[in-house]
DNA sequence: TATGAATGAGTATTCATTCAT
DNA sequence: TATGAATGAATACTCATTCAT
């Protein structure tokens, strides 16, 4: 291998062991020496690589973030319906993150640095117009292609944006919530009166006054526990 | 003062400055010598009223919680319409978000840590689980008095409270998105489709893909900056 | 109660408290708060008796060791056999320290301490040295009575305390060892030789070579656990 | 140096200056910072070494240990007579104390502690363990020598060192006491009767009874300094 | 006398980063 | 390039003692 690929070898292998480690205990609590061991490497090389420990959450978010819209992307390509697109990237959104569920957990705490430092916000700041941009270009296209009324696509795709990070947070919060079950709820609610056809529906018919009602005391005896 | 009285004047006092420290760094990154400075007391003094940082931090976090829920109550119990009610509620907590700039990302971090810690957890998911039952009963109401078809308050609710902290996210990575608006826009699209009367409707008409594409091109351009 | 009574009463109290507390937790061990709590007393009423957490701890040892010499006098007193007298003095000894194992740790840190501090020191000195006169004093009388060899009694005095000290040590550090056996074949050891009459011997009576060898296999044994 | 070699000669640094420190000030009183200064290390670099504070102090008294029982072992090995090796090594310890007559404060604080510390007293028990049987070796090999009676020699011995250790524990507090004639005193009246040449003899003869008072009244004189 | 809230100097330990080899 | 020993500033918490009431 030449140089510059052992460097790009080496930089991945970091990072690489930085995420296990990161996903594991957080930015805040993972230790250099962590990092150190789960890369096989030494200290020494570490830093060769990487002039901070700052610089390697950036790098790492980065490549996240990165991993995370190229998965959008490619459901915005195809060519089926708009509505069925948009389930799809929520739908393996939802996969993703319930598979490495730990992957929720640092976003948040990205999420929380970007109120600080100005880098991480830059990056965080930069994946949530990506998504906002990939969001409203499917929605112009159902809209292009007659699939949905005429409506400001950018409003969607924020208030869209919004909808599944607001989720996200609730069902860390609450793991035994059933995500999927919630976002298609949310997705139904938000996208029904969007829709030329009349597809996609709420399901919920009547009055369910009493139902919410017991909800709220179940809530409040769990409080109690 | 009376001895009780006293004690609760001191706690008040130490959490009031914990709450300016913590607004200003953080969490993590508030120490508790300037917890100390800012209340005026001594260290022992600190020490005396809670056992540690962490015992601060959550009796911190449960007091803003406490006061945002209380304002929330307020506004629930009032008799104007439903929707009325959901947007007062909603632009209070814009208000009050805006003008304690700081107190989101306070809040992120709580999120944040909820992911590691279970006492945070246990008391972040208490504010959205209340949320969520004030969310649910306003919406409940609204159903009973045919202000709002007849839906599922709670799934309405879980969805309303996910979309607000999701655009408080974003407002805290965009601070210069117009968080007023893009609620409005949110709260219109959530709701329009639940209101029995025609008041509330999206105001956007036509194909809007151009506007749209050109945000896009904004976004990239503000990403090489 | 008039008023030097009612003083004398709480400085009891106060020493009762803190010599439980000492043994459970030892001299440095021991926090003001704790004797507090024992003695149903406040913080302000402890420092009203006494200057100091050191002064607490040289009145305490001052009591323990004046209640040790208390129990030796009695013996000595006694018109029986000087060897007789002897023996119980050991025995009762150990009976104490047997009973409240807790304070053999409590004076092993006052003779530490009594190499630091000179205070303690000159209690322990005390102590010492009361000792070893009664016990001359004892040795003195058998003499005189024909029931011992004449000997230095003051010798033999600083070995027996000697002893028994050392005896204790190895007892706390080995708490498996048969305290009262051990003490039993040290004594014997030790007075054998000064008595007129036969009638206390070495039990012991044949090469025991193969027995020792044994012995200090188990030890090393013992050490790799 | 090699690698390794340094890492030895670093632990020795260190546990150079730790034990000059203990010396000093005592292992409670001795502080990190001192260690740090009179190691001319860094902080960073004793922690590399070791632990905390506690496994310094292991390891400082697993080492002073070794060195005692390093001279006693010396001492066994020659083909002298039993009881001269006795009174050799015997002396030597005594040299030894008096030369670093800290090692006998160090030495008791480690006793203290054995009586709280599950390590500690697993150390010194180590050590008492190894005295006794070195002490029993010798009086076996004296019995198979016929240079002494046949008694138990694991009796002998740990009554050996419970009057070594005692008497030790007696001169810290009485440095006045002249060490090396007590122990003779007593190491006499302990071997005389083992001897079977008639060589040793306690060389008192009459009725001191006279002398042993006088010497009570000095201790009773001195007390109330 | 008695209370207990308040004081603040004192300390072990951590960990990102550096640098001689 | 790579190593890992060394650095040292930073920090939460303790606890004997004091003092206003």
């Amino acid at each position: 291998m030449s140089r510059p690929e052992v460097s790009k070898e080496r930089r991945s292998q970091i990072l690489d062991a930085a995420e296990k480690v990161f996903a594991r205990n957080g930015f805040a609590q993972s230790r250099m020496e962590q990092i150190v061991a789960e890369s096989q490497l030494s200290k020494g090389a570490i830093y060769w690589y990487f002039r901070s420990k700052d610089e390697i959450i950036n790098a790492s978010l980065s490549r996240i973030f990165e991993r995370l819209l190229h998965d959008i992307a490619e459901q915005i390509e195809s060519q089926r319906p708009v509505v069925e697109r948009i389930m799809t990237v929520a739908r393996r959104a939802t996969e993703q993150i319930r598979n490495a569920r730990q992957l929720a957990g640092v976003e948040l705490e990205a999420y929380a640095m970007a109120a600080r430092s100005r880098s991480i916000r830059r990056l965080v700041r930069g994946y949530f117009d990506a998504c906002v941009d990939a969001f409203a270009m499917l929605i112009a296209d159902g809209i292009d292609k007659r699939e949905l009324r005429p409506v400001d696509p950018r409003k969607i795709a924020i208030t869209g944006v919004a909808l599944f990070e607001g989720l996200t947070l609730l069902w860390v919060v609450s793991p035994d919530l059933d995500f999927e079950e919630v976002l298609n709820d949310a997705a139904g609610l938000m996208l029904a009166p969007l829709v030329t056809s009349p597809a996609l529906h709420t399901r919920t018919r009547e009055t369910q006054v009493r139902q919410t009602r017991k909800a709220s005391r179940a809530n409040a005896k769990r409080k109690s526990d």
